[in-house]
DNA sequence: GTCTATACTTCGATAGAC
DNA sequence: GTCTATCGAAGTATAGAC
């Protein structure tokens, strides 16, 4: 074996715009498009200098998901800490940001095991965090624990918001707005009706495509 | 303009080949890995004549899409006109085949927009096939559809049924079999106990990872 | 820390022969 | 319906100079 190649440090500003670059790369195009060429290019360096910091694509793609993961740790524990967590945390979770960066990791995990790995450990992280400071305020609110455990209460509120996030981001429309409206009366039970900004949106019936009707 | 170019029939067995082939590579190794090269070798032909038959890769991806979509609309038709339609339709809709599939469309969909669209149409298909077969029903069961109205109770189903299997992917475990017992509990109240082989798992609690005490 | 230069691979798409 | 041949572009990654 030669010796092992040299390479970037942690705090290097450099690192840090690679990073960011190839997470805007990966938002808009995804991350079939991002190549140590178009990393580079966008950020006015060379190719090598992208294999200088991070070797191969996947540590870059890694760097990406760490950064982010951790960022948005801090932010739903913020999310979770408010006064009315349980609406505070059902706008999080059906936040657009973010959603899209979350599909092109799943995409990737399912085809390189050192991503899944790293992923699956966020995602872990996510929902612990979720846990720990929602499931007493969920046994408070009187929620029928015993026939729907706290963490199911979290793992279906979460799995809507992604979900009508994802749908309305490939152009549906058919039961999003109702569903919406399920939720915040569910949540409206527990912690009042929200300020309208609270609202994920201040809607009333949605506008139909087409007539239901036979 | 030049002559337009010339393009293979619908019904070539050779088309419907390929098309098998960039299911199965976009299933396997991601939606990234489809090069008309990768695909004509797959199939012992060359790679100029996936362009014979499909132009672009776009109009490659849209075949899959399509051929998929269609028998899947099919698909659910069966499970939405069995004896009991929702426990049939959680099975269908909680189905890992095709989550893998559905998720590298979604990821391309984000970025190409003629698969957007595409997407977006069958998507609604879904829905609204399942709009038709099941409304009624769920209305019978007693549902409270005041509060909640039967479309809302199938983008609730339809999202668990998602996202638990791609969390399950992605080898998440933290609240699924608890949510799932949860969704197959409900359904129990409207269509009774299922057969064993009905439900999606038998099981009981969940082994943890790691304890959730503080 | 950043660059040039380079080796080597793979890609999309087309023209035109068979 | 299928192929060969080809263009031009882009990809990953490395070695080593500055």
């Amino acid at each position: 074996m030669s010796a092992p190649r040299r390479m970037g440090t942690e705090t290097s500003a450099t690192r840090a715009e690679l990073i960011e670059i190839t997470e805007r790369v990966m938002i808009e195009d995804g991350y079939a498009a991002v190549s140590s060429r178009r990393i580079a290019k966008e950020a006015g360096v060379t190719a090598a200098l992208v294999h200088y910091y991070f070797g191969t694509l996947d540590d870059l793609f890694i760097a990406v998901l760490r950064r982010r993961a951790e960022q948005q740790l801090e932010r739903q524990r913020r999310f979770l800490s408010s006064p009315r967590p349980l609406r505070s945390w059902w706008r999080f979770a059906s936040d657009p940001a973010g959603t899209a960066l979350l599909l092109e990791f799943m995409a990737l995990s399912n085809h390189r095991k050192s991503i899944r790995g790293e992923l699956a450990t966020y995602a872990e992280r996510f929902r612990q965090q979720q846990v720990e400071l929602l499931s007493d305020r969920i046994k408070d609110y009187g929620v029928n624990t015993k026939d729907i455990p706290p963490v199911a209460v979290l793992v279906v509120i979460d799995s809507i918001g992604k979900t009508v996030v994802m749908e309305e981001a490939i152009g549906m429309h058919t039961g999003l707005p109702e569903t919406i409206d399920v939720v915040e009366r569910y949540l409206d039970r527990f912690e009042g009706p929200a300020d309208p900004k609270e609202r994920r949106r201040p809607r009333k019936a949605a506008p139909r495509r087409r007539s239901t009707k036979k």
